[in-house]
DNA sequence: CCACCGAGTTCCGCTGACCGGAACTCTGCG
DNA sequence: CGCAGAGTTCCGGTCAGCGGAACTCGGTGG
């Protein structure tokens, strides 16, 4: 974990982040044990966001809130990025039909933040505000192989937690396969955030190069051939670049 | 403005609130004109929020934190909302290749959750986590007619602002509409919120009634008719109502 | 060159908001 | 009935947070 000062705001945060991607709703005894707050300060602590609807009061514990939503949704980079991102993933979506992904590097993870897949969406480990581990994903490689070196270094020297028994979890073969992606500017996953599915995926570059997000489409393995797709993911990613680039200049003149 | 108690808690929502849907970066002083509080005061704590990553620090000041994108991602019931629209929101512009919004209700505005629009989308006055009177578009009629009584009565009793010169600004015209509204399930608007635009509305209702979210279709005057595209947008309001409740049914059974 | 202004930063002593241990209520369960 | 776990309330001590004031810094104009 990482270290919280002993104040306020270090609490609400630790309070905030005892919700994962994947918790609906946590009750105060379980939030107690995932804090390591004292009881009566939680029990303050918890009224207090409720007031302000940084959590709200479920049927069986409290939810991240409404208002957190409202707050997160108005965060201009991410929301630049998502309102940039979406026509070009739409078009992607629209020319494969497959399960079509936008991540950010937050970590050692990537961050999904946007997702486009149709009703019969093949099932893929995302979730919106989920995550997974950079190495371990088509998109999560895609990121870490533009990233600076100071983080690839960081991530190839811990541990390479398996999600499947194709993940790549020797940093030798990571390495090998990062050099590979940061010259074709494309990125491929088989099975190794999940059985069954594959990945293709590019990486939104910055305008010195820095990476800001990868897009990915992803689809089952036994009718997907995600080289079939490469070129088209590979040019949203492009397009949605040359996109935010041509509006970050746009802002920046006046 | 809402009463704010004198409270760590407190002082951090005034600061949050302070950033509008339009704005990008906001500077110390014209934080500290919004927000009133002391030099000193508004120092320590923007420093402590953009630590725990709050608040970014920009090149011309503070703007909302990526930390406050990635928790109101996870806001459990807009995100439900969300994921499960997505694919009806698709449908609906592939159907129609206009603009598609989903909103919900947030004191007495539309707060836009969702956009698709394409490339060449015709410019609405809406941004995502932007607002609009509820009374000034189809979006905010279709909630409006479905709010319960009290807001109605809130609504109308308060001043009607007008955005265009067709913005529905008298009460009783209003209240006409959404007695209409209500029982056809349909909300039209002219060119009520922004001169040019048109747009058709259908609520998305809970399983005991109560108005959870709004889609609508927006396009040009000139060469659209809302008309036309009633039953697409009511058939994926409906869809989107019936996949929640069958999710929802599905989780509080266990 | 200095005087002035607005933006942002630092200092410091006072104080009440926040802390957490402990005692309490309220369930459901065997 | 007694116990265990969830959640709530109480209360005195203390330190995090408060804000006035004095400061730096960069620009502007007289």
């Amino acid at each position: 974990m990482t270290e919280v000062p002993n104040t306020l705001l270090g609490k609400v945060m630790t309070v905030l982040n005892a919700f994962g991607a994947d918790d609906d709703e946590l009750g105060f005894a379980e939030l107690g044990r995932r804090t390591g707050l004292s009881k009566a300060t939680l029990h303050r602590l918890l009224g207090d966001l409720a007031e302000v609807r940084l959590l709200d009061r479920g049927t069986r514990g409290y939810r991240l809130g409404g208002h957190l939503f409202q707050l997160g949704i108005r965060a201009s980079v991410e929301r630049r990025l998502v309102e940039v991102s979406t026509p070009y993933l739409e078009d992607l979506y629209e020319r494969t039909h497959e399960t079509v992904h936008l991540g950010i590097s937050e970590g050692h993870d990537v961050l999904y933040v946007a997702k486009i897949g149709g009703h019969r969406q093949t099932p893929t480990p995302s979730r919106l505000g989920g995550r997974m581990p950079l190495h371990a994903s088509a998109i999560g490689k895609a990121l870490l192989a533009h990233s600076p070196a100071a983080l690839r270094t960081a991530v190839l020297s811990a541990p390479l937690e398996r999600r499947t028994p194709r993940t790549i979890a020797t940093p030798g073969m990571l390495r090998r396969q990062l050099a590979t992606i940061r010259e074709t500017g494309v990125a491929y996953e088989f099975e190794e955030s999940r059985i069954g599915l594959c990945c293709v995926a590019s990486p939104v570059l910055g305008h010195d190069g820095e990476v800001v997000a990868a897009v990915s489409v992803a689809g089952p393995t036994t009718r997907f051939d995600p080289r079939a797709h490469a070129a088209s993911v590979h040019a949203a990613a492009t397009g949605i670049a040359l996109t935010l680039i041509r509006r970050a200049s746009l802002t920046s003149a006046h």
